[in-house]
DNA sequence: AGTTAAAATGACAACGCTGTCAATTGGCTA
DNA sequence: TAGCCAATTGACAGCGTTGTCATTTTAACT
């Protein structure tokens, strides 16, 4: 039942050594010395111990996944995708779910990293904004990837990075509301300690500018990315019989562009006949309101996968931290029922 | 930096055995003993090193959480609970989502049970379901515990299950519905291969003849658990403007009747004036439609809670398979706004 | 106090693999 | 063919724990 490197190292008449390093792929092995004991794996159906290699060698076979963050499936997206390369590469993963932002959280988060022995980890924001964090990482010399919201040009100093770019997202909505005749378009924003917050504000500012239209504060709303901070921020923008004239509405994201439209129903506005809605990310739940929410769509499951393939490069190449890594992804808008021309 | 059991058995002047004892809480040390070492335990901060466990050791320190389930809210849910007890008991998830249901799964399901060296798993529906993975597990004498839609009841000779009793829920709602005048009660199904699809429909027909209002195959439509699913479900049932005379509509889950809201609203049909919904799980989901969803609350972080700490109980508990463990949890009505009284 | 069984503790090998370094082999040049 | 270097391969210790069994201590009796 149980086949250890032994067995092989016997049927295949070598050293236990030799069949190690054919297992890790190193180099210097002769390719008859290579098929021999590949036969003898495949033969005796070897599958390495991860807690002996673990345990034994200097390098680790786990990977980590930081998240901070409601939206489950954002988190299942990014797992999925981390999960299923890891599996290619012969790597655990350890989730690591981390429900504060407080001092406490980056003890607890130091005891994880050396308890587990870790090859390197996935940080998804907001985590992957904090930078005492990474402080942290780079002084324990640990591989990180890290996802996060912003712009080639603004993060050229910046290391292992997968940038979202909210801002030409938000930039891409705005001006299709422009298109359309939108002119007094509100903003219900996320969290504003989120860096997708400020971009995605950024983007639409730019986008105004660009078509000669003056912002208005009145129209931003702070909130969160809620549900109920959509409701909110809504009911507070179309205040007062909608004394401001607004005919479309940001939402920070799609939940707090759910939570817009349902503020809207309250006040009987008509959707996107009255007033128009859009969102951010492109979450299932986009499609599962009344009307369906035009958006940005986001490729997670590419996304992910594209971090743990970084991280496993980075991993390898030993100490070296190469600098600059800086992928770039840009979601592009998806047009629903959301959203239409603006109201005479 | 790196604390070995070594180093605390010296602080402690007492051997390495004794405070790997201490560590595994085994009985037979002494309270002086015990408290001593503890204390140089804490003052190291000393974390036992997981590889070397596994690697030493009979027993194993990974459980595994084993899904097929597209609904990442109850998916983190449930992987939320597992490894907050985890953490606690100092064991390791391995996370397994599993996409398939053909043959190949079963063999790639094998090879990850044996090369994880688990101490247990965690099944979750409709995986849990599945009597080929039971047996084979049953085969390899391996822990696990399965998460069930069903009445205790009905399962006195299945082991190691946790029972949500979706009947009584579906019972309970569609009482709820009747006491509301409602007589003609459609119900759009979640997918008939799944328990809970079988066992809501079971409550929902018990709550009608318990109350002399006859069964009408009519009302039943065979969809899915989806958003997509509700949508076709609720056009069905309404259609030829609602020639059945419908009242409400039971939404198989809360996608489902999520996507009954939204088709409700494409025919211009008042909810809940003309027509009350009701969903069941009370996602997160179910609290972003406009109106939000009457649902049936389920538990599950205290649920998957409750299934990790089975699980070790059971892990711990040598080889000797304690059958007939079985915990009910019944999910409790929760009335919102998409139900009401029946129109005249 | 002396005896004895039970409880508590310790010594040491073993878990399955990898790092290190020494030994062997092969290919080449002179 | 000897001589030499680089490419391969092997021997062996050690990673940090736990299982086993031997040893010591304690408690409970005559």
């Amino acid at each position: 039942m149980k086949v250890t490197i032994n067995d092989v190292a016997k049927l295949a008449g070598v050293s236990m050594k030799t069949v190690s390093r054919v297992i890790n792929k190193e180099p210097s092995v002769r390719k008859k010395t290579y098929d021999l004991v590949m036969e003898a794996v495949k033969e005796l159906n070897y599958q390495p111990n991860i807690a002996a290699r673990n345990l034994a060698g200097t390098s680790s076979f786990a990977v980590a996944l930081v998240y901070d963050n409601p939206n489950a499936y954002y988190v299942i997206d990014m797992q999925n995708g981390v999960l299923s390369r890891c599996r290619d590469e012969g790597f655990e993963l350890v989730i690591h779910p981390c429900s504060s932002t407080d001092d406490q959280m980056q003890d607890e988060f130091k005891t994880m990293i050396q308890r587990s022995r870790l090859a390197g980890l996935v940080l998804t924001p907001p985590l992957s904004e904090q930078q005492n964090i990474i402080d942290m990482l780079e002084e324990m010399n640990m591989p990180y990837v890290r996802l996060l919201s912003g712009r080639e040009e603004q993060n050229e100093g910046k290391n292992n990075c997968i940038l979202v770019n909210d801002f030409a997202a938000a930039y891409e909505i705005t001006e299709h509301l422009i298109k359309h005749g939108h002119e007094n378009i509100a903003f219900v924003l996320g969290d504003k300690e989120h860096k997708s917050t400020t971009e995605r504000l950024a983007g639409y500012q730019q986008a105004l500018a660009d078509n000669n239209i003056s912002f208005n504060q009145s129209l931003i709303f702070e909130g969160h990315y809620s549900f109920e901070s959509g409701v909110n921020g809504a009911k507070h923008l179309l205040a007062n019989n909608n004394k401001f004239g607004v005919t479309a509405i940001l939402g920070g994201n799609d939940e707090v562009a759910a939570g817009a439209l349902f503020a809207a129903r309250l006040m009987n506005i008509e959707i996107p006949a009255q007033l128009s809605i859009s969102g951010f990310e492109d979450s299932p739940f986009s499609r599962q309101t009344w009307p369906k929410l035009t958006t940005a769509h986001q490729a997670n499951n590419v996304i992910s996968e594209h971090a743990a393939r970084l991280l496993f490069s980075k991993a390898r190449s030993s100490r070296k931290q190469e600098k600059d890594i800086i992928t770039n992804f840009t979601p592009s808008i998806v047009v629903r029922e959301s959203t239409g021309p603006a109201p005479e």
